[in-house]
DNA sequence: TTGGTTTAGTGGTTAAACCAATGAGCCCCG
DNA sequence: CGGGGCTCATTGGTTTAACCACTAAACCAA
């Protein structure tokens, strides 16, 4: 579409202070349940003021990563039972492969589901329009415009499916891979198989079924990620923890389209 | 647990600014795609000075409510493309049945793939546990510590399955029947159901057989969804849009374990 | 029409100061 | 000696007023 670079958003202050503040956090240079610094003396440190900082740390509460009381101070809060969807694009991922592997779990999860709602629900001119979208990804050269519209394309079968809190939980996938392109080369790299998917999936919802839909989107989708993983992990075995599951349904589904 | 209330967090202007801005934005106050007033306007207007109304910003802008540009102003952001699981929690349910069968699809999602997971990588401990956590529901008599305990079930399902982003996207869960007791309660209201869910799960566990766990606990939750849409729905039909699919497994299983 | 320039309006940031809640330690009283 | 209430240093919460930086639109000139 565009020739020239999607212009990134400028740095602001308060934004290199997230940045910073939430890397720290992350990685445990301030310990869960333990307390930040006082803000007059984080603010000093971080050369920024207390205001900016104070910003900053708004978003990290918004983000479930601290909670700051007033008399006592900020507390670093347990990841486990406070962090938000949107701490996942945060992580340095070429670091745990098992939390890509979580994400591989959750965007499937969510793509079953969405796929075999969209079974149900979508309208036959919903439908139509998937299939010029999967049409127009034949014809696509370009990497970034093909990318982009793959996340078009899962993002209509979830409104297909009308389920509104299956789209929030995409909404906050897209980010992830957003801040990976590892991540995101890996898993359109097989641009056959992606075009596969894509019609495998128009089929599906024109099928109008959705208990094996669930069956035929899981058990492709589990060969990609499966596939997925062993193209991150460096040089060793096919991604340790993947219990190579390839169900060999009899359709070749090779469908992908909901979690992207 | 505690008999006195478990202290409520004091409200700080700054909370009602981002209670009452959120709010305004949800119900359409300002449509998507527009302008928020300009800050020192809606400062003024609001009572409070234009910095909380500022830290009140940060927050919604990291919930993807709006997105503030310099020389431009606060944009509202459409919720379907950077709304984030959290604005579930603020929506007003009872108006909107649609979004209540949304979420508990979601949540279906969620636990069928958590219990599949847990299947295959659950310690035995973990699963004594759990079996110890399903006993004490049996003798609690208190609803409030029953759904904590409740919560602390599904939690625990989560962490045997080892996928950290569902245990994410589980954390966004809670707070919305914590904010919508008449949907937690109508979770919670057949005990019988709910206690021998947990032993179902229990069971299911310790087969080790991810493949039928999905279908059995989807199954099981499809019939509880049902019911708390039907008693959510005043005094209509059975809540509009559900297709009443249930398939009746041969085990009676009831389960219900993980997305709470 | 095209291109650059100006300008008004917007969010972004800072400073210093005061308010308010917390929790630990102290002191007094029993 | 023990318990309970109080004090106070510490910490986050809020305000004021001012200036900086960016954006978009209006304006003007080639």
């Amino acid at each position: 579409m565009s020739p020239v670079a999607p212009l990134a958003r400028v740095a602001r202050p308060v934004d290199a202070v997230v940045e910073r503040l939430r890397r720290d956090i992350l990685d445990g240079r301030y310990p869960e349940g333990g307390h930040l610094p006082p803000e007059r003396t984080l603010a000093l440190g971080l050369g920024v003021s207390r205001l900016t900082l104070r910003a900053a740390l708004a978003r990290l509460e918004a983000e479930g990563l601290v909670r700051a009381r007033q008399g006592d101070g900020v507390r670093v809060l347990e990841l486990s039972q406070h962090g938000t969807l949107s701490v996942l694009a945060h992580l340095d991922l070429s670091r745990r492969p098992l939390v890509v592997r979580s994400f591989l779990e959750l965007r499937r999860a969510v793509a079953v589901e969405a796929v075999a709602l969209a079974c149900e629900r979508a309208s036959d001119e919903a439908i139509a329009h998937l299939e010029a979208l999967a049409e127009a990804q034949a014809r696509e050269p370009d990497d970034a415009a093909y990318a982009r519209r793959d996340v078009e394309f899962a993002r209509q079968v979830l409104k297909a499916s009308e389920s509104f809190a299956t789209l929030l939980v995409f909404n906050a996938l897209v980010p992830v891979y957003e801040a990976h392109p590892a991540l995101a080369r890996a898993l359109l790299a097989d641009r056959q198989r992606s075009l596969a998917g894509y019609a495998a999936t128009v089929a599906l919802l024109r099928a109008r079924d959705a208990q094996s839909a669930r069956g035929l989107v899981r058990g492709a989708l589990e060969a990609v990620d499966e596939a997925v993983l062993a193209a991150l992990s460096p040089a060793s075995a096919p991604a340790r923890g993947v219990k190579a599951k390839r169900p060999k349904q009899p359709k070749p589904t090779k469908k992908r389209g909901a979690a992207r």
